[in-house]
DNA sequence: CGCAGGGTTGATAGCCTTCAAGGTCTGTGG
DNA sequence: CCACAGACCTTGAAGGCTATCAACCCTGCG
């Protein structure tokens, strides 16, 4: 379904990364190790099952994290953006398969370096250990989302969420890149039911719809859809 | 709702904790600070937005953790069993509650002390990181279940889950301590299509009901019914 | 200009929820 | 020991929310 990965290796780069402030940070231990690379979009960046020889840094664009069932129904885990890690699964095979929703640039690590600098520098096994423990938190707020809220709710969340990881603060048009076939495999839902809620919030006139995003007219009435559509 | 909480500490105890084998394990590092406590059914063991001071380790009984919505709508993200580990949120305050499914006895360790260790204890500090990275796995798959599976599915699933985590291997009775409620809770259905799934997997003779568990009279059906269906 | 793929809208069906009622088990008190 | 209360479980009927199926639109591109 997927084509095959494309991999643009670049010499080795100064040890912060382009589009990183220069904050001291203990993720920068990796980055003399790190190799920057490009992925078109739609392309994967691992498969379901690879072995987990890397992890990645995302400095621009979008990925999603998939997994797929045997008949094809499809699980969208997480958008991931600029900064996000990636591939730190549990050592052994990457338990989903990570792909470009657009053109992705990252910065790739190789993963048994990760583990033998954290082994010797303790602010970045702290670092890793909260970066995973954050990703749990997130999981569990998905949760809640997939399990008790309605659709109008899950799709109001969603835009409320792409407002907020694409740090786009406040009133304003919100970039979602993603198509909605993926937003729809992401709130566990159809795509006719995503386009059908976006339409009924645009009639509301609670967001408006672009070509590649969602203005959000009435941020109340957004968060109010979000979390209590019921009565 | 619910009870108060209900801590009886006792004084120290060895170095290894009871039920569990003198196998060497990094977390064994951790019992020397540790104390037992016992929780009784239904209490909580921490709260929604409680300060992160321990975590636990689980000695005997079944423990789930919960998230409530403002409206009292609730989602049971999971249910843990002797030997897991709980309390080990990112540091601030536990973003769901934690509760005694039946009567539970906990090992309880302050979580400063932890992250101390963690600190000059490489072994345990990769540990840590494994568990916190084996739950987000079991978090990813959850996703799966609650966003892309049927009813039948969920409910099948379920069981061929406690039957893993209960250590009964193939046929045989599969302890269920939980409530119909909290199944309902933990797989994003009412209480009554549980009840109905299962009365229909019961005449289907996939399954036994009993008081305290689920008898699995056909665990090749039951697979099939927790990963196809459909048709 | 025609094609292909994603997006949108409409009609219908079905799964699961909601609402309701009765059953079963357990613990408690007379 | 037995009766009873309450919680949990089970089953039934009806309705609603979302999926499914189908058609059309729109846009980008060769």
């Amino acid at each position: 379904m997927h084509a095959s990965l494309t991999l643009q290796p670049t010499r080795a780069i100064p040890t912060v990364a382009p589009h990183q402030p220069a904050t001291p940070d203990a993720l920068d231990l990796l980055e003399q190790f790190g190799t920057t690379v490009a992925v078109q979009r739609d392309h994967e960046i691992h498969g379901q099952g690879d072995t987990t020889e890397y992890c990645w840094r995302i400095l621009s664009g979008c990925v999603r994290t998939v997994k797929l069932m045997e008949d094809g129904r499809r699980q969208v885990a997480e958008f991931l953006f600029p900064g996000d890690l990636l591939g730190l699964d549990d050592l052994g095979t990457h338990d989903f398969a990570a792909e470009a929703v657009t053109d992705v640039t990252l910065r790739r690590y190789p993963r048994r370096m990760v583990e033998s600098l954290a082994d010797s520098h303790t602010a970045l096994a702290r670092r890793l250990r909260a970066m995973a423990l954050s990703n749990l938190r997130n999981a569990h707020d998905r949760m809640v989302m997939l399990g008790r809220k309605t659709a109008v709710e899950k799709v109001a969340s969603f835009v409320l969420e792409m407002q907020r990881r694409a740090a786009t603060p406040g009133r304003g048009v919100v970039d979602v890149p993603m198509s909605r076939t993926d937003v729809a495999d992401h709130l566990g839902l159809t795509v006719e039911t995503v386009c059908r809620i976006l339409a009924h919030l645009k009639r509301e006139g609670t967001v408006k719809l672009h070509r590649t995003g969602v203005e959000v007219m009435d941020p109340g009435a957004l968060r109010a859809a979000a979390c209590d559509a019921r009565h």
